[in-house]
DNA sequence: GGCATTTGAAAGAGAGGAACACAAATCCCG
DNA sequence: CGGGATTTGTGTTCCTCTCTTTCAAATGCC
């Protein structure tokens, strides 16, 4: 039985509602209080009181409102304080390594990313650098209210300990990336590490294209093929985290190897380097032959189109059988298939129509992604926020009471 | 934004307790109040009270515990009452129909099974003998305390109101099945309808082989392939209850041509007629050439077990995609895939640790299921109790106090 | 008879709801 | 242009609901 089943005291409503409010702060930015009044369906009297201990823990800051032009008296509007809270993210990618200090709100504050040869690197190597690239990020005056470091990985990863089980781009395999990380940053805040495209998905999911879905399938194209899934609002992560991992889905009897030792993955037939060697280019060129051959198609090329077609219709072949399964209403494609969005759509909208049941492919839309290459660090920093945004009871001072006066 | 995240009050946690007590003892059956305490985590005094308000609903009754040996005074036994509340569970299977009456806690109080020929047949042909059978199940004695109505059916079904929006078994395409039903057996409940594999799966999740599990995949093989999945605790239903349609992942690019119109699809390599095909037997045959075929693989037939094997491996391809999105800890195989288990389990598992990562795939389990033909129909009844389970409090008479006072 | 365990009941604490007076804007009319 | 009506929202107090705490009483094994 799950432990969520587990019986409620009144504590349990009061961080429940203090979450209702960051969370909505959090999404929606500042709110006037009977905004939050509206949203959350409490009364005026609860989220004074609610709000009051944010205020006092300086989490978040009122103002008086700017007059709106609304008959009424206006109310006081709430915003959360940029530096009340704020996290680390991280993005190791296929192709460069980012840091990032975002607060509370989701506002960047700071953002290095550098570029990173592709090729295997080893954990020290990766781990120091990032760790360089923090202590510039931290220099920065005030950044006392750390709270938590996400971090994005291109790879299947552990979600309890952020054991990185294989990243065939960096050539780990099982490498427990969450303690070297702990030990190279000296962290006193949690560590949380994810997969890039889950993190992606979040991140479109609370900022992106995919705003208040339910049922969503995010799809990463970069040399691998990722994918994140939302389901009924929550981030499907398996038994062990290891969940969404389309790339590796068996789509062609016939096809060829694929790097996780199986054969004939989605990811042969529609990753970087199906596309590259398709449309006749080096399929190890990486970013700028994609480019490259985007041009060409932009100009009419007939075998980059034909490459692009081709890819189109494998991506309708797997989106299918995802549709069939999750019956999602937004498929958002981000990175490569972001890129290539406009060449592939009809390709990939026929075969769908083909394959894909008509129930389930009617209610579905597939559109680009709207984040490009921040949205791994966005949601990693999505994902440290999580314990804040959860329970902010926890970040709250103990409030006066009994306790308080015993301990006196 | 979901509804759920709104504000939360005092009455909220009685809902919550109320609801996780007696899904507990619909799940465990009786159970002693202490034992509750310890589940629940509530105290001796609030259980008592929640109790109470059961008690006094006639939802459950006290006895004066058993001696069990231990020392200490002992704690009454609180169990539901069979016919506290009791719901009809219907199931519209590929060859056969069944209606049965089950009270709270899952117990079988009366059920009606009959063998259907299998074809087409109109929604009235259908629903007027299911209503026939549902009259003589109504006949006993004291089935008063009906709260609600569960349909399993097969095919793809909108959860919001019962429009089946395909059943290729029955010769069905967008069908209001739950208008029919709900005027054919003039009900005054609530009746809900869905997937025969969505609930099968629900079914070994409350009573079978996956109790308790968060992370299952339930894989139904009949006629066609369903499939019923649990995602963090919760059935997957996507956005309007058409989730779950395993049959129709597109595996085979050069597959033959499957009754929903694509080609390819999972079903055409894995379902009875695949395997009928492949053993030489008459593919339209049914349960009973199955069944042949089984004696023959018993006996050591080259041809049947060359067919078993051939649809392990196909099974073993789809299942290597869903095992690496879902990064399940239980695959269930139900229906005909139950059946064949033991004859495909080593080619499927072969098959599978060829193609899925070895992170998701040292996870796993795949056994079979152990609820058999009823499982559906059990799902059904689940369903139908989700209500009560979720909020027994619309089911307590209310409690008095001031507005019983001012309305006397 | 002693001990462990549980029940029962009353008092207490924490959380949100309801009601009322008042405050601060806009709107409208003279 | 100015003042009152209107509207919307705050502040505050008291109330209700629910679970917890506490302590005495009950029950059955050893």
């Amino acid at each position: 039985m799950r432990l969520h089943a587990i019986g409620q005291r009144s504590e349990t409503v009061r961080r429940a509602n203090l979450s209702a409010i960051v969370r909505e702060l959090h999404a929606n930015g500042p709110l006037s209080r009977s905004q939050l009044v509206a949203k959350t369906g409490l009364t005026r009297s609860a989220i004074r009181g609610l709000i009051g201990e944010f205020v006092a823990a300086d989490l978040v800051s009122e103002e008086r409102a700017a007059p709106l032009g609304a008959p009424g008296r206006p109310s006081p509007v709430v915003r959360l304080s940029p530096g009340g809270a704020v996290v680390l993210a991280l993005d190791i990618a296929v192709d460069s390594l980012a840091v990032a200090l975002v607060g509370l709100g989701g506002e960047i504050l700071d953002i290095i990313r550098v570029q990173r040869p592709r090729g295997h690197s080893t954990v020290d190597e990766i781990v120091s650098q990032l760790a360089e690239m923090t202590e510039l990020i931290c220099a920065r005056p005030g950044g006392d209210a750390l709270i938590g470091i996400g971090v994005a990985v291109v790879g299947v990863v552990r979600r309890s300990d952020g054991l990185v089980s294989t990243a065939p781009n960096l050539g780990w395999r099982d490498v427990p990336l969450g303690d070297h990380l702990a030990r190279a940053l000296k962290a006193e805040v949690p560590i949380a590490i994810a997969n890039e495209a889950d993190l992606g998905a979040l991140a479109e999911l609370r900022r992106g294209a995919a705003i208040g879905g339910d049922d969503v399938l995010y799809l990463s194209g970069e040399v691998g093929v990722g994918g994140g899934l939302i389901v009924g609002g929550r981030p499907l992560t398996g038994v062990a985290g290891y969940g969404g991992e389309v790339g590796h889905i068996p789509v062609n009897p016939d096809g060829i190897v694929c790097r996780c030792g199986s054969a004939g993955c989605w990811e042969t037939e529609v990753g970087e380097e199906a596309l590259l060697r398709l449309a006749g280019h080096q399929p190890r060129g990486g970013w700028s032959e994609v480019e490259a051959v985007l041009g060409e198609a932009r100009e009419g090329a007939p075998v980059a189109l034909a490459a692009l077609d081709a890819v189109g219709r494998w991506l309708g072949f797997g989106l299918a059988g995802l549709v069939n399964v999750f019956n999602p209403r937004l498929v958002v494609m981000g990175g490569l298939f972001g890129r290539i969005h406009p060449y592939v759509a009809d390709s990939l909208q026929r075969e769908l129509d083909r394959r894909a049941l008509p129930a389930s492919r009617m209610l579905v839309r597939i559109v680009p992604a709207m984040l490009g290459v921040d949205a791994p660090l966005l949601g990693a920093a999505e994902l440290a926020f999580e314990p804040l945004l959860s329970d902010p009871a926890a970040w709250l001072r103990p409030r006066s009471g009994l306790a308080e006066l015993a301990s006196a």
